[in-house]
DNA sequence: CTGTTAGCGCCTTCAA
DNA sequence: TTGAAGGCGCTAACAG
C-alpha cells in the first residue's frame, strides 16, 4: 500500500482489459475510431487502475504537449494576476496547462525562462518584456510567440490602449472645470508609460488644459507619496496617476498636506486594479488586463491550430471609471 | 528561413559536433563525465545550432519532469499572488518550472487540474483545496503533494496560524482601551476563517473583551460594507475584519455612516495584501503568504530528495503590523 | 474496428 | 572517456 510507484500505463491497462495498447491509446484520443463497447470496457478498467495519460510521452509522439507558457514580470504586481486569470480561463477551455513564469523584469531570466520551457510548450505568451525587438523576433522565428503591451511588427500581440480612457478622463477633468492638470508617470521605460505620456499630452492639448509632468520611476506607493512634493505650489487641481498604486500614495501625500481628495484635488488613476477595493474608491482608466490575457491565449490559439503566425496586432480599448476620487468640481482657479 | 520547424535534437548536436547523441545528453546532464575539451566542443555546437535539451524527452526518460503544479482557488484573490510567487522563486532556485492551476474554488475542477497535470509534474502543491480530506489522502498516496493552509494529518502542509497575529491585535486593541469589539468573518467553511474566529474569542477572553461576531460570507468590499449594518448601534470601538478586502468594505460603510476611522473606531484587517498601497494604511496582520509558498515548494523539494513523504505539519506565524487605522486610543465607553 | 510496428528525444546501462 | 543499444509511454501509419 502507499504505493507511489510509477502510474499505471497505457499497456498494462491495455493488458488487464485484453485489448492492444494503441486500443486504449484511441479510446482517449480517438475514441470514435472504437466501438463504444470497447470504449467503455477501456475506460472502466482505465479507471480501475487510476490511469491517466502521461502527457510527456504523449507530447514527445505528438509534438504537442498541450502547454503553455505565461511569462510575466512579476505575479504579485497587481496589474498581472488578472491577466493570468483570463490566460488561465481561456486556456482552460482547450485543455491547455500553462506555466508561470516571473521575470522580476530581468532580461536574463526571461531568456532562462524560454530556454527551460522548451520543448514542453507549444507556444508562449510574453507580457511586456524586456527584450530588445530583435531577440523577441528571434524567439518568434523558433516558435508560436504572443505579446502582451509590447509593440513589436510582424510578432502577434495584443495590446492595452491607454488613449480612449485617457482621453474620457481628461475630457471629464475639463468638463469640471478644471484648467491646469499633472500627470504623474511611471517607469521611463515602459511601453505603457509612453503611451499613457503621449496619450494626456494630446488630449490636454485638445482640452486647452496645462499639463504638469512629474517624472517618476517607480510605480510604487512610496513613489505616489514623494511624487506629491513636485507638485506643490504648480496650482494644479487635477491629477493623473500613472497606476492605481501610485494614486494611493498620491493620496497619502496630499493628506499629509491637508489636501484631501476630492474635495481639494481630483484624482484619476489607471488601471482599476484596486479601485473597487479601496476607500474612497478610485476614479480609474479600467486596464483590460483579464481581457488581456484571455486575447493573447485566444490568439495563440488561433496560431497553433492554422500553424501560421500572421502579423496580429490586437488592441484592446479602455475607459474611464468614474468612482469617488474624481467626483468633486473644482471652480476654476480663476 | 522563419524556420518554425522542429527545434533541434541531440543527435543534430552530435551529428554537427562528431560525436555521439550520449555525449551531448552527458555534456547537458553529467558533464564530469566527459573530457573538458569535448563538452566545450558540444556546448559550442550547441549554442550554434540553439539547441535546449527537450524537457518531455527528458521527463519520459528520466521519469522526473522537474515541474510542480500549483493549484490554487482564484489566482486574482490578493491573497494568491504572493503565495505564487514565493512558491515561483523557490523553485526557481531548483530549475523548477511551475503550472498554475486556478480552481475557482471548484471541486470539480480541483480533480480536473489534477488529471491534467499528470505525468507532467513530479509533484503538487495545493492550496486551501475543497476536497474531502478522503481525496486529498488518495491523491497523496498516488504523489507527491503538498497542502497549503488546509490541514490534513498525514499530508505535508503548511499552514498560517493566524493566532498569534490576532493575539496582538487584541492586547494592542484592549491597551488602547477598547472593552467591546467586532470580528467581521469570511467566507464560513474555510479553514482560515474558523481559525481566526477561535483565536479572537479566545484573545477577547483572555483580555476580558466582550466580543460581537458579525457573520458574513463573502471576502468581498461590498460584504464589507454591509456588515457595517449589523454593528450599528452595538456599541463597538473596535473592529477586526477577516480580510484587507472586507476592510475597505467597513471603512467605506462606516464613512457613509459619517463614522471616520481611526478617528471614531479602530479597525485591524487581516493578510497584509493591500495593507501597504492603501490610504488610510492598514493595521493589519501579516499572512505571510510569500512564505508559506517558499515553504510549501520547499518541502516539495525535500520530498522529492527523500522520496519520502513524511508527515510534516509546518506552521508559519504572523504578527500584527500596527499603521494607521487603529492608531487612535477610544476612551473606554464607561 | 483492432492489432502491429516504428519512432518521438533523451538517458542509461553495458562495452570498448 | 566515449560509442552502441534499448527503452521510457504514447501515437500514427499501415495492415488485416
Amino acid at each position: 500500500m502507499n504505493d507511489k510507484g510509477r502510474a499505471p500505463t497505457i499497456s498494462q491497462v491495455a493488458k488487464a482489459a485484453g485489448v492492444n495498447p494503441s486500443s486504449v491509446s484511441r479510446a482517449f484520443s480517438h475514441p470514435e475510431l472504437l466501438s463504444h463497447e470497447t470504449v467503455a470496457l477501456i475506460k472502466a478498467t482505465a479507471e480501475k487502475l487510476g490511469y491517466s495519460p502521461n502527457r510527456s510521452a504523449q507530447a514527445l509522439s505528438t509534438g504537442r504537449s498541450g502547454n503553455i507558457a505565461l511569462v510575466v514580470p512579476d505575479v504579485a504586481n497587481p496589474f498581472f494576476p488578472p491577466l493570468i486569470r483570463g490566460a488561465q480561463a481561456e486556456a482552460d477551455r482547450s485543455a491547455f496547462c500553462v506555466f508561470i513564469g516571473n521575470t522580476d523584469e530581468d532580461l536574463r531570466k526571461e531568456e532562462l525562462l524560454l530556454r527551460r520551457f522548451s520543448g514542453q510548450v507549444d507556444g508562449v505568451v510574453l507580457a511586456a518584456p524586456q527584450m530588445p525587438d530583435e531577440r523577441i523576433r528571434a524567439y518568434a522565428e523558433r516558435m508560436p510567440l504572443v505579446l502582451v503591451n509590447r509593440d513589436v511588427p510582424g510578432v502577434p500581440r495584443v495590446l492595452i490602449d491607454s488613449a480612449p480612457g485617457i482621453g474620457e478622463a481628461v475630457a471629464h477633468l475639463a468638463g469640471c472645470g478644471h484648467r491646469r492638470i499633472a500627470y504623474i508617470g511611471g517607469p521611463g521605460t515602459s511601453w505603457s508609460n509612453k503611451q499613457r505620456h503621449s496619450a494626456i499630452q494630446k488630449a490636454a492639448a485638445r482640452h486647452g488644459l496645462a499639463l504638469v509632468k512629474v517624472p517618476n520611476q517607480l510605480p510604487s506607493y512610496e513613489a505616489g507619496r514623494q511624487a506629491v512634493q513636485s507638485i506643490e505650489g504648480a496650482g494644479v487641481t487635477a491629477i493623473v496617476a500613472f497606476d492605481d498604486i501610485i494614486a494611493q500614495g498620491v493620496i497619502a501625500g496630499l493628506a499629509a498636506r491637508n489636501i484631501e481628495v476630492p474635495r481639494d484635488v481630483a484624482l484619476v488613476a489607471c488601471d482599476d486594479t484596486l479601485g473597487v477595493a479601496t476607500y474612497p474608491r478610485l476614479t480609474t482608466i479600467s486596464n483590460q488586463s483579464e481581457a488581456a490575457g484571455r486575447a493573447a491565449v485566444s490568439l495563440m490559439n488561433d496560431i497553433l491550430g492554422s500553424r501560421v503566425a500572421r502579423d496580429v496586432r490586437y488592441v484592446l480599448g479602455t475607459h474611464l471609471v468614474i468612482r469617488m476620487t474624481s467626483g468633486v468640481p473644482s471652480p476654476p482657479p480663476d
